[in-house]
DNA sequence: CCATTTCTTGCGACTGTGTCGCAAGTGGAT
DNA sequence: ATCCACTTGCGACACAGTCGCAAGAAATGG
């Protein structure tokens, strides 16, 4: 993944009309800290474009998607069904989410690109994207929830989470 | 994963009360050749229990899910923002999806579960749920894209699928 | 076999995400 | 500065999923 250039450059070269809105949206999303919806996205770009709408929100997004500048994610739905984005800089990574304190962790490994790899050749598939979402407990929340279950043993059907 | 039980005979060791709903969605699940999504679950399960409601259709694939009895699949979300179900009994498989022929390939492969117990041991995570999904071109697909590519050079922006 | 309790269902209303057609507006090349 | 194609905002819409509540049904024990 090439790794310093800006979006808005990155665009520039591939001759997509640069408006004040899509620079807003873009800037939004590269200085993000944590994973946005569309929801947070509309939000916060409305702090530098107030004009902005929805709909464009959604187009943007689907341009970037399809300019593979940016990754959708699900995110194990932990709250309701939005998608999240994110810029594809970063080294490739995958994301654990804790069904427990819903923290979002990401993880690499050379294992990923193996993996990747082997589906390739073996599948003959040209891959495209490749998302690998995990649900589970988080170390600190499994360790409580361990202990958790010595003081009260579940019930059939108290299954947590999701 | 365990291989010969039906979901009824493990809801049944559950605790969990049998109606003829619940018995008509499973038998549909079970049954289903392809990945159904909610509104294909219910039109198949009124053939069988006319008066059942899409209320019901959710809160028992809420069920299901908690009971770690299905999956919950997003399949690239090629049409819609759908989710699609299946039984989890089968070998533990990863799904592709083609973003042409919108197909799905199912692939086994082991290095998918030395990636969970990577991610188990080195991020100390509990995973409970581990979903990989690809999306790309299949074999024919690739094969017929790139045949095109060469009468029809590409357009900066005309980016296919997704 | 019936009564009771508890769980489940259907219904209706609602929230929220994402899409679309169209008229007005604007970026960027000339 | 002009012009055109592309983009935007708007309103309306489609559709997934959720919820509270009253009526109905499954399982339990008498």
């Amino acid at each position: 993944m090439l790794e310093r250039r800006s979006l808005i450059e990155e665009l520039n070269a591939k001759g997509v009309r640069l408006t004040a809105q899509r620079r807003a949206l873009i800037e939004v999303i590269q200085e993000a800290k944590e994973h946005l919806d569309a929801a947070s996205l509309l939000a916060l770009a409305r702090q530098r474009e107030p004009g902005i709408d929805r709909a464009t929100v959604y187009r943007t997004i689907e341009l970037l998607k399809k300019l593979r500048l940016i990754d959708e994610l699900d995110l194990m739905h932990l709250e309701g069904e939005k998608h999240y984005y994110e810029v594809k800089t970063r080294r490739e990574h995958l994301h654990l989410a804790c069904f427990r304190c819903g923290r979002i962790e990401e993880f690499s490994t050379a294992l990923f690109e193996q993996l990747k790899d082997e589906i390739a050749r073996q599948a003959g598939f040209a891959i495209r994207i490749a998302r690998l979402e995990v649900g589970g407990n988080c170390r600190a929340c499994a360790a409580a929830e361990e202990a958790g279950a010595n003081r009260k043993p579940e019930k059939a059907l108290a299954v947590a989470g999701h």
